[in-house]
DNA sequence: CATGATGTTCACAATTTATTGAACAAACGG
DNA sequence: CCGTTTGTTCAATAAATTGTGAACATCATG
């Protein structure tokens, strides 16, 4: 009668909603769809899951589920759990947002802003070796680049305050 | 001898390798590269560029080029100016970080937060039609998500205050 | 109007990214 | 050791995204 919440049995109406939620914050975090799938799932579940329980209940391939799980704990977006008596790994979401916000930053965003100080580095060298009649403009232009890496690399850690605990 | 800084000739190695951070940063903004080789051209630029001119020295398509400077446009990124004698549109980067910051919030992230609001009353029924022992968990758990959402919604203006002018 | 210059659109092609599933560890218990 | 369970890896495939270029609109000018 009542929907099932058995981690084996199909999806509800309102389990399907809050994934798709999670889909989509996927999408606008640039991260695969199953990533999305996964920790939207494990979001709603009153219980740790594991693996096959993902894959059964999403309907994805082992191999998506693995990967999925993988980037999820490379940002700490989710933790394991281990149950007595049972040798697979269970997973839970973690629910601090300022958590896993700071994981996705340090993980997936400052690579790139580490590589655009070297970038910009390299730059000033050419300018350097750079003769003509622009070389003042192109000056000013860089500075401001560099002015805008270092503004972007400072609200980074400010955002994260700034989303509290 | 010294390298080229005409609008219709090859690009330079100082042209490159700023282009090349732009694209990199269209990248993480999840946007077409083409559009971040064009900001890059425009930004790198001691003058105005039509669109042939981008088109050429990039050396990529006129669809393509249209629609990044569409795209560019959209946010602000850039701004027309109109020269005398002449029919074409020329193109300016927009330097202000805030503006262009704004723009792309509001027109590129803000759509994804409006729509996460529905997203949530819509669970909230669904939450009303359900009945069984988790419920209560279930109702914290999408506490959890609209408090998340309000936050995303309130650091968004925040950080384009932080960023300043 | 006819022409040429400028810019947009859109079906298709090329490229990139994500998913699948089978092969491969690893580790446990008999 | 062997078979089973669990999870990872990776080459092949599928799906999604981006780029191309030709066809089309627009408009200023003679």
């Amino acid at each position: 009668m009542s929907p099932e919440t058995e981690p084996l049995s199909a999806l509800g109406d309102l389990e399907r909603e809050v994934i798709e939620m999670f889909v989509r914050m996927a999408d606008v975090l640039n991260l695969p769809r199953s990533v999305g799938e996964i920790y939207g799932l494990l979001f709603v579940s009153p219980m740790p899951l594991c693996l096959d329980d993902c894959r059964i209940r999403l309907n994805i391939s082992k191999g998506s589920t693995s990967q999925g799980l993988k980037i999820l704990r490379s940002f700490g977006a989710i933790r394991t759990t281990y149950l007595p008596d049972d040798r697979k790994d269970y997973y839970l979401e973690e629910t601090s947002l300022r958590k896993i916000a700071s994981g996705f930053a340090s993980e997936q965003i400052q690579p790139h802003v580490h590589n655009g100080k070297e970038h910009i580095a390299r730059v000033r060298e050419l300018l350097a070796q750079h003769d003509g009649a622009d070389k003042a403009m192109l000056q000013e232009k860089i500075d401001l680049l560099a002015n805008w890496q270092k503004r972007a690399g400072q609200t980074l850690p400010l955002i994260l305050k700034l989303i509290g605990s």
